[in-house]
DNA sequence: AGCCAATATCCTGTATCCAATCTTGAGGGG
DNA sequence: CCCCTCAAGATTGGATACAGGATATTGGCT
């Protein structure tokens, strides 16, 4: 019965989301000028949903608009990003700290296999699953955080992110498995303190050697 | 030489700021719908910029969408109004930590002087410049917040607020002065530690005392 | 080479139209 | 008497066509 069934949702919506992973996936790039009527006709559709579609992206900083110039994609100088991180090392510390009382046997035993996980992606250097298998790790940490507002801010900060992802290295990248595995032993020993140290300084690392990163390639 | 000179800014941001003034100073009462084609027929605009505008409101959180329903001034419930001021007490409290050190002499004098202009209005029962003088009493010491990322996020937050600023009491406003006495002692001392721990709590008092009032007056 | 004007591009906004969807209310059946 | 259904009106979602301005580019003139 669902053969025929069309996408009914709005048209504006599905123009977000396409373009949305375009952005993420690094599809479209960082100051590249988004064109309502170019983007209007290569959808097929008016300008009306695309112009929404524009400013739900803008909402999620993703694209930038200036006044009688249009969207481009936004891009995140060496101090952006660095900024970015640093509040990201604060809220998700807080984060830490409210979830782990709330973490269930299950979310443990998901994270380790998490860990794992990255563990097999490191040795095959497999720099795009680990990039998911992180987040994913992140974010079963956090569904123990009772705060949607807290929650919600820490999400839109990780969708500024992905793009900058093929800034990652294997050597950051086993530095924060050390990391994970220091963050999960916490856990498993109730230590919801030491749990947020490790991950604020994680994610501070992180920070730094993006930034770094982002310089010497030159943004 | 402006008597001639229009408001050259495009419609569409003239028409957020005025529909944002008017939600934020309670012109339009949460719930209220707005009607796209209301709209534009009062200010003598198309539908266009209207549509704009209220995307630019869904991205502060001051309107939300439902598809096919179109817009409405947005609400907090008691356990909304309750996290933000949660997420809040923790912004605001890391703020202070990183804006203290870093304080001028100038800054100082502004915060002594607001302290005691917030005097005067209590004794004249003067709640609606009272709360005026407290938000920039808090934007005095965050100026030397060095995120201007962690800085956007509070601002948000604090935007979500104004509408219920007639859920204040005198009672609450006479506990947050000795609060605001609290914090301007701790920054002339250079005790950045207890500026922030009493900020933290200061907000988190407020955060209960609003919920209590807004359960109280019935959502 | 440097400056200025003409032009092309694109954003912004208007006006109008139609279809899909939600709300409402009236009327019929249990 | 209440509930259910169905039709009418209201409103959003979207399309189309057009006009006016801002910006950038180009090409020619000095």
């Amino acid at each position: 019965m669902e053969i025929f069934s069309l996408d009914r949702r709005p048209v504006h919506e599905q123009v977000y989301d396409l373009l949305r992973n375009a952005i993420l996936n690094g599809e479209i790039r960082p100051g590249e000028r988004l064109l309502q009527d170019d983007l209007a006709k290569r959808f097929g559709i008016s300008r009306m949903p695309i112009r929404d579609a524009l400013r739900l992206l803008e909402a999620d900083k993703l694209v930038v608009s200036v006044p009688n110039k249009g969207f481009m994609v936004s891009d995140f100088g060496e101090e952006e990003l660095n900024d970015t991180f640093f509040v990201r090392s604060i809220l998700e510390r807080e984060a830490v700290l409210l979830a782990v009382p709330n973490i269930t046997e299950e979310a443990v035993k998901a994270l380790e296999c998490l860990v794992q996980e990255m563990d097999q992606c490191l040795e095959e250097r497999d720099l795009g699953k680990l990039t998911r298998l992180n987040k994913e790790f992140h974010s079963v940490i956090y569904r123990g955080v009772p705060s949607q507002c807290l929650l919600g801010i820490i999400r839109n900060l990780w969708d500024n992110f992905p793009r900058y992802a093929m800034l990652s290295t294997l050597e950051l990248a086993e530095k924060s498995q050390e990391a994970h595995r220091a963050i999960l032993e916490a856990i498993k020993k109730g230590d919801s303190v030491k749990a947020s140290r490790v991950m604020e300084n994680h994610i501070l690392a992180a920070g730094k050697a993006y930034a770094a990163r982002k310089e010497l390639k030159g943004g």
